[in-house]
DNA sequence: AACGGAATGT
DNA sequence: ACATTCCGTT
């Protein structure tokens, strides 16, 4: 299964509305497009700060989705806990205080996965927080429908809504559903219309540089803080071509998260250069396949990234629209670690089995001691008691667990860290884990040690300071990324778990704790693998005529879609 | 209204 | 994985 190649993309990237018969779609998704309706404006639209949208009518969303996913029996209060699921996840999170509204959590995200974006060197001033939405109108919407339209202008690149998706067109219709009559060809004729209108003329460059290729429908998000119309800013520094930017994703996804500083094998992150060759041998892949600019590919000291061989001659020249990326064939290295590679992590931790709480307690407790070998996050460095006894029962929260937000790690900027206290709100916070580890938990064990207390800073967002600790400059290099160190030898860079002595751990191995088997499982096991293959295929086909190309492929997909109208 | 645990389903 | 369903709590 050469072509599944482990790592390159995560599988969202390849539905992101619409694998036409989708009836995979998820919420977020199917959120998303409403929102960029007209039609639905009533329903659901965007208000207020980047990202932040309300749902109008909640009955009439939850309709909407029920339909779509032929739950008859949806209503706000179901579909509003699977938005609640999303906290967790970092995609969404709860604009306090207004009813019904919430808010993508855009920034964070982008700057994971725009690591080329050099934020800031110049300081850490750039505000966090979104600029309260320029468009002078109340709402905006995310601007762009097509690639082109999207990397058209510079100023779109700093634009609220840096989404863009070829897909989304594609799945016009989907709002469809299929018991209700309300979606109809017209509809979806109608829609599309609209949205070509919608996007107006200021796209000037449409189709100048981008190639549209239909895998191009993966979520794209272009640049990092948006900036007020009036106010202009110097083009974003960024270290990929602005007009080509590496196809990445504003999700959690699997490997969608992690920025080239950090590679992630199977569930732990690594500063290992094997490793992080292979990343960037990812990626370079990428640009390779979408043909992108040269510019794009990462550098980082120290490390050479092979490239990918081409079936083609061509060179990778920049502006191609055209040629199917397509799934090289990978170096036997590669081939080999296709499966350690996509980096994978959950962010929504598998519940621990702590559900037999109540009935078994001696279940519970070989449940506990089992599993917690690893569990202790906490232990900063200095910290960390080492526990000696046993791992405190705690339950242990997921998200705190380090592990997921240790996706963020990756967010070099930002964040609160200046100010604690910011707290959500505006920008792009993130909410604080909800439940971090903060009440429960008392400790039965006489240890006293408490798993939340000794670690003041250990909160969610510490993880910058995770990520920072282990700096290591490179020397000569550009210093473009100061995150990593590259040279750290595995062996040096992690210290070896001392038996027994567990306390100091470096910061790195907290990386490399996972929860669970299955975690590790999932983290490399890689799975879906199928679904992105299956997907590639779909969606990667020869890629005919660009402009034209995709016009037909909206119809087809429309046309598929319209087949799937049935439950 | 909003939250989040738990069980369940696909 | 990602909801859906149900439900007690805030």
């Amino acid at each position: 299964n050469p072509d599944s190649a482990g790592f390159a993309f995560p599988e969202w990237a390849y539905k992101p509305e619409s694998s036409p018969g989708s009836r995979q779609i998820q919420l977020w998704h199917f959120i998303l497009e409403l929102l960029r309706k007209q039609e639905y404006n009533d329903v659901i639209a965007w208000q207020g700060d980047y990202g932040e949208f309300v749902i109008k009518d909640p009955d009439e969303v939850a309709r909407l989705w029920g339909a779509r996913k032929c739950k008859p029996q949806m209503n706000y209060d179901k579909l509003s806990r699977a938005l609640r699921y999303y906290y967790n996840k970092r995609i969404l999170h709860k604009t306090k205080g207004k009813r019904f509204t919430y808010k993508f959590n855009f920034n964070k995200l982008v700057l994971v996965n725009y690591p080329f974006i050099d934020m800031g060197s110049s300081g850490r001033g750039v505000p966090q927080s979104a600029p309260p939405v320029p468009t002078g109108g109340t709402h905006f919407r995310f601007p762009p429908s097509t690639p082109s339209e999207v990397l058209s202008s510079s100023e779109e690149l700093r634009s609220p809504g840096v989404f863009s998706t070829v897909a989304r067109r594609m799945a016009r219709g989907s709002v469809s559903d299929c018991s209700d009559g309300t979606s109809t060809n017209s509809e979806l004729e109608e829609a599309a219309a609209a949205d070509e209108r919608a996007i107006g003329p200021d796209r000037a460059f449409r189709g100048l540089l981008a190639p549209r290729l239909p895998h191009e429908s993966l979520f794209r998000f272009y640049g990092g803080h948006p900036t007020p119309a009036g106010l202009p800013r110097p083009a974003p520094r960024v270290h990929a071509d602005p007009l080509s930017p590496f196809p990445v994703s504003p999700l959690p996804g699997p490997g969608g998260l992690l920025s080239p500083a950090l590679s992630m094998m199977g569930s732990h992150f690594s500063f290992n250069p094997e490793d992080m060759k292979h990343y960037l041998q990812a990626h370079t892949q990428s640009v390779y396949n979408y043909h992108l600019s040269p510019r794009a590919f990462l550098h980082y000291p120290n490390i050479v990234v092979p490239q990918p061989h081409r079936p083609t001659p061509e060179k990778p020249a920049p502006h191609h629209l055209q040629a199917p990326p397509m799934p090289l064939p990978l170096s036997q290295q590669q081939a080999d670690d296709a499966h350690a590679s996509p980096f994978k992590f959950k962010l929504q931790p598998p519940p621990l089995g702590r559900k037999q709480r109540e009935a078994g307690s001696s279940l519970a407790a070989a449940a506990s001691s089992s599993n917690h070998a690893s569990s202790f996050t906490g232990a900063g460095p200095n910290v960390g008691p080492a526990v000696g006894g046993a791992p405190p029962k705690i339950k242990v929260e997921p998200v705190s667990d380090l592990s997921e937000e240790d996706v963020e790690v990756t967010d070099i900027s930002e964040e609160d860290e200046l100010n604690p206290n910011s707290e959500d709100e505006e920008g792009d916070m993130f909410p604080p884990l909800p439940h971090s580890r903060h009440h429960h938990h008392h400790l039965k064990n006489g240890s006293g040690i408490s798993p939340s207390a000794p670690h003041p800073e250990e909160d969610p967002d510490d993880d910058e300071e995770v990520f920072k600790t282990p700096a290591t400059p490179p020397p000569g290099g550009g210093g473009a990324f100061p995150l990593m160190g590259l040279k750290t030898e595995p062996g040096q860079a992690v210290a070896p778990v001392s038996p027994g002595g567990t306390r100091c751990i470096p910061l790195k191995l907290r990386f490399k704790r996972r929860w669970s088997e299955d975690q590790r499982m999932e983290a490399d096991g890689d799975r879906e693998e199928a679904e992105d293959k299956k997907v590639l295929g779909l969606m990667l086909p020869p890629a005919p005529t660009q402009r034209r190309a995709s016009s037909e492929l909206q119809r087809a997909t429309a046309q598929l879609s319209l087949e799937n109208a049935g439950c």
